[in-house]
DNA sequence: AAGTACCA
DNA sequence: TACT
């Protein structure tokens, strides 16, 4: 017997758990979006496929990432930033599907947030073994518009901590379809992936797809 | 430093 | 904690 948290856990029946004041993980809330969120998805890595980015310090991230939307998140060694165009195409980022920012807008309303206009989209594509390391998200121009973040296939462990790095972190399973909106008080709280699973998902596949939306302009 | 190595 |  080998369980572990991923094994003594299911899709909750809960469909909303708050984490914090201003922070809520809505169960299944995108399932309903599903059938059109992957033919959009197929489009958008079509014009812009996934690819690794290096940090400032000049390492290679495990997860793959696009996006879509007026505005896409990038790093390489000079630092993090917002750019209007693909860095790999010179192109602008696909735009952001009409039921991408539904379903955006739906989440951050269920959680409290009225007229969220997100303007970036930032889809990562995990692996097995892969993690995003613990950070904040501070690289938009405002900090009052929330974070949604939606999880698509494999399940992984979400950590959120605090507004220090080394602040307790709390593991929170996410499953396909679930959604997670943090803002308010929250916005600026650090939080990441632990290592994938693995796993497999009857439409994804051997991975989990993340679309995190953000105002970043 | 959205990353890893190393230590206690 | 240190750090490219």
């Amino acid at each position: 017997m080998n369980l572990d948290l991923f094994d003594t856990l299911e899709p909750s029946d809960n469909r909303q758990q708050q984490l914090a004041q201003d922070a809520f993980v809505l169960r299944g809330f995108a399932i309903p979006y599903v059938p059109e969120l992957l033919p959009a998805l197929a489009a958008i890595q079509q014009a812009a496929p996934f690819r690794h980015l290096v940090t400032p310090g000049g390492l290679r991230m495990s997860v793959a990432l696009t996006n879509c939307g007026r505005l896409g998140w990038t790093s390489d060694r000079h630092g993090y930033r917002y750019t209007a165009t693909d860095p790999d195409s010179g192109r602008p980022w696909p735009a952001m599907p009409a039921v991408f920012l539904r379903l955006a807008q739906a989440a951050a309303a269920q959680a409290g947030f009225d007229a969220f206009m997100p303007d970036a989209c930032l889809v990562n594509r995990y692996e097995p073994g892969t993690k995003l390391s613990l950070h904040q998200d501070k690289d938009e121009q405002d900090y009052n518009a929330p974070i949604v973040s939606v999880s698509l296939g494999i399940p992984a462990l979400f950590q959120f901590g605090g507004h220090a790095r080394s602040d307790k972190t709390e593991r929170v399973p996410l499953f396909h379809g679930d959604v997670v909106v943090w803002g308010g008080v929250d916005r600026l709280r650090y939080h990441g992936v632990l290592p994938l699973k693995e796993g497999q998902h009857p439409l994804l596949g051997r991975q989990r797809i993340n679309f995190t939306f953000r105002k970043a302009g």
